[in-house]
DNA sequence: TATTGTTATACTCTATAACTATA
DNA sequence: TATAGTTATAGAGTATAACAATA
């Protein structure tokens, strides 16, 4: 993260939005998911899951498989290179997590999302 | 609220986003402001501030006067409804600035800005 | 008939750049 | 020259509705 940067911007610089953060997040601790499950999962419609997948995939963070079962689904997968990635982020996240409120209420913004899941998971 | 309703939706609502309920409090704890004033608090370009405004304005929420001394600038001030109505929230918002950070988590993407807000006001 | 993901459409928030009016 | 707010343009997230392919 650069100085004087929010935790927003540092994500943008790669175009790496907080939603597209998140669904990388989710298939890094859930596998392999239909976009019915990631739209489930971050309660959000179908229709904007595509659009999500959509900008992850051409920048190589993910890829649509065809569901081995169901030709209806795609499979959204994470590929190595953005499996190793979040590996990284990870450390980083769980220092946030460990903040109080008042310390992380200036990235609330932007890494929210990570923060409460990450409390539900120490919960 | 409506049962099983989030924050955001509850506010969004009655054409109440959290940017513009950003600006309303803004506007409700300092008192009539120039546009790049709102700018500077929200910590976003002047272009959004337009927008903002324009989203308010007709709804009755706050209206644009010229400024007295300065006529390149406008000031934005809060109609008596929207005071009223700001009024009221205050409650909710404070009730939910005592609440430890897990278990306001769950309304974080709804109302971080103003929580926020609350608490570096009670810091 | 129900479900999965898409296209079509619309609204909001965000940004940069160029412009007008004023200071 | 500098500042306040605008228009122009663009990208991203969100939603509903209608549709094709498949279950």
């Amino acid at each position: 993260m650069l100085l004087g940067e929010d935790m927003t911007q540092s994500l943008a610089r790669d175009g790496l939005t907080v939603p597209r953060a998140h669904v990388l997040w989710l298939l890094h601790h859930t596998g392999p998911s239909t976009q019915r499950a990631l739209a489930a999962a971050l309660k959000v419609t179908p229709r904007n899951v595509t659009g999500l997948v959509d900008g992850l995939a051409p920048a190589g963070f993910v890829t649509r498989q065809p569901h081995p079962s169901d030709r209806r689904a795609t499979l959204v997968t994470l590929t190595e290179v953005a499996a190793m990635d979040a590996a990284h982020r990870e450390l980083a996240e769980l220092l946030i997590a460990g903040m109080p409120a008042a310390q992380y209420a200036g990235f609330v913004g932007g890494v929210a999302h990570v923060v409460e899941r990450l409390h539900e998971a120490l919960r």
